[in-house]
DNA sequence: CAATGAAATTACGTTGTTGTGGTTACCCAA
DNA sequence: TTGGGTAACCACAACAACGTAATTTCATTG
């Protein structure tokens, strides 16, 4: 028996918190895709990796904000090439035009003493925590699979 | 002749910077009305206040930062107590769920330290600057009238 | 008072993001 | 190899937030 190769789209969309329709709809609408494995054509399946749930949780925290889907967007073409590795203590700063990563609180507090437009403020380790917390839940019923192998993916 | 005695619907629109449909749309939805005078049929004419002005101007900045209208009526159910007086030093922090005005800039501080979801910061000082600015340039043909007489509508 | 310009109203179309439900086609187990 | 389950796909509906273009009705000027 193999370890978890992925998550599989309802399983995503489980511990994510979305409607599957979301998912698919974010999919065929290239927002965020399934790293692992892409459909192609009925019956065929998706297969989304650890990134992919942080990003996705990204997404559903800036909808449940008041964040515009097509904003997201933006914010995506972006974080997407930024997104390496030690999230955890980075903040998502998104101001009207562009986005930024900002690694120390200092950072934050210099753009929010500057700010002039209106300041989006995201702090990414709270949704790791978040998905990390889901994924448990609803693996636990799934026999042997610890979260460090879960996040290998 | 009178002097100001508040906006019409076109110029609110032009100083705003929106179009007149969305005037339209946000006063008969209940989201932002005219203070000075509602439209009661065809024919008639709203009036806005300087305060109005600066309300519809944090609506199409927060427009403009991406956030849902939606959500932006949450705010203004509850922004509309507070707007009182000294909005100029003053930032509008959204999050999730409610809202709160910061007066100092250490209050602020604070919040985006503890924040634990989404946070989003306006700047009300620069919205009224730039209304402001607006004011001057689009009222600079009418003759006689100073900032001064413009804000106390 | 009548005409005219302007502003509110109405009507219809559009677009993006879903919900719902049916259809297709693959993957896997028997 | 052959079903059966399931996941992707498709079609349709709905809704909010507008754009655009008549159309009504007032306010004001001559």
């Amino acid at each position: 028996m193999q370890a978890e190769q992925g998550y599989s789209g309802k399983k995503t969309a489980e511990i994510v918190g979305i409607s599957y329709r979301q998912l698919d709809y974010w999919a065929t609408t290239d927002l965020i895709k399934p790293s692992l494995s892409k459909a192609h054509g009925s019956g065929t399946r998706r297969l989304y990796s650890y990134t992919d749930l942080v990003e996705l949780k990204v997404v559903k925290t800036l909808l449940d904000a008041g964040i515009k889907l097509e904003s997201v967007r933006d914010v995506f073409s972006f974080m997407r090439q930024q997104l390496g590795e030690d999230i955890s203590s980075a903040n998502l700063v998104i101001q009207g035009s562009g986005s930024v990563l900002t690694r120390s609180g200092d950072e934050l507090i210099d753009l929010v003493h500057n700010g002039q437009g209106v300041l989006n403020i995201l702090p990414l380790g709270t949704i790791k925590d978040e998905v990390d917390a889901q994924i448990v839940a609803f693996t636990s019923k799934s026999s042997e699979s610890t979260l460090a192998q879960a996040e290998s993916a």
